[in-house]
DNA sequence: TAATATTAGTTGCACAAACAACTATTGTCA
DNA sequence: TGACAATAGTTGTTTGTGCAACTAATATTA
């Protein structure tokens, strides 16, 4: 076997970003999926529509980077459990405006705060100093990630 | 409508750390998938092999995190194409022997460069200090998320 | 040693996601 | 205005993933 220079798998970046986000994507999926029977990207709707009602479901797509499909059938779910309300923008009649029911709202509030409550203890051991750092990071390797 | 703290979405660290994720990972699955049409898992498996030769796919499956079935398939996969090599582990019959074959070893040769280039172009604004703060950063996260 | 439990790996099945094709509406521009 | 392009959203199809059931081999223990 010729030599070679191994990557060293588990410290590819990569990699450990794909670990590291399923763990805690997992977790919390495991919160809101026991309690409420909801999937990632019906979560990711309605966490976008708590924090901007009325928005479209392209809008959406754009912000939460998910594929038009899955939020076009994960919209029709949430509204058959009535968990978010639809109308038609008249202005632009392709378009739907959507937004949190009440039900909806009450499952977000139930389910917000113990996300809310991992996400703190999952930064508890990080200093105010790292955490800056790392969210910097962040977001330099997401603008990088883009343009590359 | 009720008042409510918005949890700043684009601020959540899953949310975050599932787009740099989505957005790393997909640059460099672009790369083997155009060029070869090899999978995601199917090109973990690779990694692993060119770095620990003759594990078994269990093994594998340890070291990727990758679910046995799927580690399965793509393995099936993998020795139809010819790019890894399978035995029986004589000293328990239900293991199997898996390295990567000649033809396995040039497509990895092919690929890993461009691998580590998108690496290093990713990395390239930040700083030494910085790499070693958000490596540090990741496996406190990891470390965490595996036990909450 | 015989019965039982584990483990490695495969396969069937149910569900989720990606992609393309489609409808309906709006925008563009000759 | 009328033809054509672009956009919002839906739906069909294909592919991937995850769980559970299964087979074959090994380990354990009475």
């Amino acid at each position: 076997m010729r030599h070679r220079k191994p990557l060293q798998l588990e410290s590819f970046l990569p990699y450990r970003l794909s670990l590291l986000s399923n763990a805690v994507s997992g977790a919390i999926a495991a919160v809101y999926g026991d309690k409420f029977a909801i999937s990632m990207p019906e979560w990711r709707i309605m966490m976008i529509l708590a924090e901007y009602p009325d928005v479209s479901a392209d809008e959406v797509c754009r912000r939460t980077k998910i594929e038009k499909s899955v939020v076009s059938r994960a919209v029709a779910r949430l509204l058959k459990r009535h968990f978010i309300n639809r109308e038609i923008d008249e202005d632009d009649r392709r378009r739907s405006i959507l937004r949190l029911s009440e039900t909806g709202l009450s499952v977000y509030d139930e389910v917000m705060p113990i996300a809310r409550d991992y996400e703190a203890k999952l930064l508890s051991g990080l200093t105010a100093e790292e955490m800056k750092t790392f969210n910097a990071m962040i977001d330099k390797l997401l603008e990088k990630a883009s343009c590359i």
